[in-house]
DNA sequence: CATACCCCCTGGGTGC
DNA sequence: TGCACCCAGGGGGTAT
């Protein structure tokens, strides 16, 4: 689920019940994710304000007031769950505990924050905030797909001479950073480019089309979650779970939605991973 | 350096 | 209802 913006999204969504406000309790149910959590997490998370959250490639970072900064990676499968909260007339009660709850952050406000992660492919380090930039899961990933720095010129640079697979580049964080399987996909097939052809090899105009349609694939899935973010009441304050159309993710054998092609998406598997395309769009 | 695989882990869906 | 198998939105590590 959590690329860029369902990551966006997350953070949005518990920003509420987190910026400016104390972490009366952090709960810590075992001692990992994909890696060991830091020396005493429940210890340096406990009693610490929370200054404000921030979103770095697929990273939520929380800064803290003892000038240690949270890292917080969803993996494939992590999930964030708000409780105890009040949307209008409407509270939240607290969930009974669910397998896969690994950390939970109990606020000063009587909310609750629950990290469940059922194949803790997810992760969470503590680091100093001013060394932020020199964390290893931090410091190689390449810009922000929104900022300035991922533009045209950039990207053809960047892709110049590459022998991978478009899909493969697309997806290699120390490219860009933020993009997934399902979103690359999409993007291939507004360009109509077919996943597979070598990133060297597409001409400078067709890669810097890529750079606008990146943001505004991007930008309408923020848009779209943020919408589904809006009404609580009909969420169980689980956050990440609204439903996209995809044009092409996930559509093997259906028809390709291009007024007047007649084909069928077509799916493949590049470096273990499905990618989705329309053969007769995308060359 | 660039590229290709393998792996971590649990659960849902499908076919028999 | 069981079971075997495939698949999953990520990404680090290692071999080539």
């Amino acid at each position: 689920m959590p690329e860029l913006p369902e990551v966006e999204t997350v953070k949005a969504g518990i920003a509420p019940v987190m910026e400016g406000l104390v972490i009366a309790r952090a709960e810590v149910n075992r001692p990992d994710l994909r890696w060991p959590f830091p020396e005493r997490m429940a210890e340096r998370l406990t009693g610490q304000r929370v200054l404000g959250l921030r979103r770095r490639s697929k990273y939520i970072l929380v800064d803290l007031a003892s000038a240690e900064t949270l890292l917080i990676h969803l993996g494939m499968s992590g999930r964030m769950l708000i409780s105890g909260h009040t949307v209008g007339e409407f509270h939240h009660p607290h969930p009974v505990p669910a397998k896969h709850d690994h950390v939970v952050f109990h606020m000063e406000n009587g909310a609750r924050i629950t990290f469940n992660d059922a194949r803790r492919f997810g992760a969470m380090d503590l680091m100093e905030t001013a060394r932020q930039e020199d964390h290893w899961l931090i410091r190689d990933l390449g810009p922000e797909p929104l900022g300035n720095a991922f533009n045209e010129t950039y990207l053809v640079e960047r892709l110049k001479g590459r022998n991978t697979p478009i899909k493969s580049a697309l997806l290699d964080q120390r490219i860009v950073s933020g993009l997934g399987n399902i979103y690359v996909c999409e993007v291939l097939f507004r360009a109509g480019i077919h996943p597979a052809r070598k990133a060297g090899r597409i001409s400078a105009a067709r890669v810097a089309s890529l750079v606008p349609l990146i943001r505004d694939v991007l930008s309408e899935a923020i848009a779209a979650g943020g919408s589904s973010l809006r009404d609580y009441r009909q969420s169980d304050g689980e956050l990440g779970y609204f439903q996209h159309v995809f044009q092409v993710y996930d559509r093997a054998g259906k028809p390709c939605v291009t007024h007047g092609c007649d084909k069928t998406i077509t799916r493949i598997v590049q470096s273990g991973r499905s990618s989705f395309f329309c053969p007769q769009c995308q060359r």
